[in-house]
DNA sequence: CTGTATCCTTAAAGATACTG
DNA sequence: CAGTATCTTTAAGGATACAG
């Protein structure tokens, strides 16, 4: 990571978390069971010193925990917590479009099943709260109290240009 | 982006079109409006040799297609293809995420709306084709036709580590 | 306006060796 | 096993100037 987003944006603080080449790849293996330092490098392929330091990162930033099993302080477990199991869907969406539109129908390397009934898990639906599907068009994006002027600014602004886009 | 993953695995080929950090800024952009060279650049803070290098990647990949506009080949708009704008759901996921779990209730800085009733959208739900609702604990990952034996070999150690994760 | 070409600086990644 | 410490290499990022 060259450098931190510092616009308030979920979309940045997100990706100053999660956006490089390994930390999901650690948060996969960690879905998969890995839950030792020497799985996790194992299955990644990451070198020790790149492990070392995403690991307490995502320790410090509360997405797992680390947890002393034993053996007078050199075994450790990682797990994730609660905000780290809350990524589930968004590595499905990773999933998803990866299968998809990566690799393309017919070459799917991972398959997510649902474990009761063996059926293929459909893809994430976006709806409304009324239960109705949305579409790229009907997403409108709203400051929210954390926002600031620049970000107030910027949404004007998209709106604008969406506003002008959908007319044409 | 360091080094690209190799596996054959929905999620490292995601992350190696996407895993950076500023490529879903330039798609968050594309969702804002934005369509020109200088929008990008201007609401995003990316030098123009990387936004350049950026572009050009995702049109090769399918994921924006680039539009001369006349002017004799100086000006051009970049649009979202269809395989750009199914990057929504992930879009969706990382701003609730974000938004939950970087800034956190009551500091959210962008939220989503529903433009027919101006209601939030509601969390994306992981559900199985019966409409249940899943927890990290129904999610089975199979593997497809598109896996090779390493990936057999990791998802079937996965379902052993995970069994005997669950039955602890 | 939309880039390309260079150059320069910084930071990330990787290898190796070592420690409790 | 789970790291830390160092060192080297490589790549990414940024600035500036220039071109169609």
């Amino acid at each position: 990571m060259a450098r931190k987003h510092t616009q308030p944006c979920p979309i940045a603080g997100a990706l100053n978390l999660l956006g490089d080449q390994w930390t999901l790849m650690i948060v996969r293996e960690a879905f998969y069971g890995s839950s030792r330092f020497g799985d996790f490098q194992k299955h990644t392929g990451i070198s020790k010193n790149l492990l070392a330091e995403r690991l307490s990162m995502l320790v410090a930033e509360g997405v797992f925990r680390k947890i002393d099993i034993g053996d007078q302080g050199t075994r450790y477990a990682y797990a994730l917590t609660r905000k780290g199991r809350s990524l589930r869907t968004l590595m499905v969406a990773l999933y998803q479009w990866g299968n998809e539109h990566v690799f393309g129908a017919g070459a799917e390397p991972v398959l997510l099943v649902d474990r009761q009934s063996g059926d293929q898990i459909p893809p994430l639906r976006l709806a409304s709260s009324s239960g109705r599907d949305l579409e790229d068009h009907d997403i409108l994006f709203r400051p929210g109290p954390g926002a600031d002027e620049a970000v107030r600014r910027r949404l004007a602004k998209a709106l604008k240009d969406r506003g002008s886009r959908d007319g044409a």
